[in-house]
DNA sequence: TATTGTTATACTCTATAACTATA
DNA sequence: TATAGTTATAGAGTATAACAATA
């Protein structure tokens, strides 16, 4: 990539933003591998390891560890699924849902300093933009390529 | 980060274009660490490992392995400085000056794939809108944050 | 005494593959 | 026999800190 080109530039502030965002999930004592989890579970309630580890690209055995911190922490909680006993139903805990909602105050503040230098119009623009290249390109929303390597 | 938002978008777009850009490196057999320093020598000829270091924010220790490699290759050339003999002066050689116009081949040729879903007129919005971004962040240009751990 | 480049070591993180239990 | 989750192990990659040569 070529200096001040787009692509360079792209793969370079996102770097930034995702490096600032996880400085700032430290003071929730959060990976960003852990927020993806959380967010995920509140719209896929109940869903098993396996699943969760298909959506998200995280391999089955790192989960286990990452699920077992989030399970101390009581943001999380395995339930039994009755229906096949080789499966955990995985479900936010009420200390779960509360930490997403100081993640996503986080995730504001932290967007809003990194876009101070664009106005409301340009950032509608570039998120436009931006959401089109994703599609084109075949990414999943939600799914950060680097929750396979950020789990702490 | 909330889904959908450019915050996301843009750490989520930057990990998915630096792992394309890696995985095309990889055909010239080179890490995205290699084709920086590369690319920094061609403007900043006889510098010393330890301006090389603190320019791209790679660690001493690590850029040795990294320019053992690249000089065994004869992309590189470690000369002596005559004005103090603990200092190496980096240079490009003429292979490496060649491998260097490959990589903006391929450069080129990534940012075409990654933003077909834009027009010309767009790119240069895009382009200037992260630019404005990148510098009110005090990110330095060619500079990527992921030199720091994507050394292989 | 301080600095450059190097090397040895220890540490972190991850995937691989073997294991248990359930199906 | 196959699958979900777990665990032990080994591997890759990194930084830390000690080292030799030079200033």
């Amino acid at each position: 990539m070529e200096r001040g080109q787009p692509g360079f530039l792209l793969s370079q502030l996102g770097a930034h933003a995702a490096g600032r965002f996880a400085e700032r999930l430290k003071d929730l004592e959060l990976s960003p591998a852990d927020a993806g989890i959380l967010r995920l579970l509140r719209t896929a309630a109940g869903i098993s390891q396996q699943e969760l580890s298909s959506r998200l690209q995280i391999h089955p055995s790192r989960l286990v560890a990452i699920l077992d911190n989030l399970e101390r922490r009581q943001l999380v909680e395995r339930k039994p699924n009755p229906d096949d006993r080789r499966l955990y139903s995985l479900h936010l805990t009420k200390d779960g849902g509360e930490i997403l909602q100081q993640i996503g105050r986080v995730a504001r503040e932290h967007q809003d300093a990194l876009l101070s230098a664009l106005t409301g119009e340009e950032r509608a623009k570039l998120t436009e933009m931006l959401q089109r290249v994703a599609d084109a390109e075949g990414l999943t929303r939600g799914v950060h390529p680097g929750y396979q390597r950020m789990g702490k």
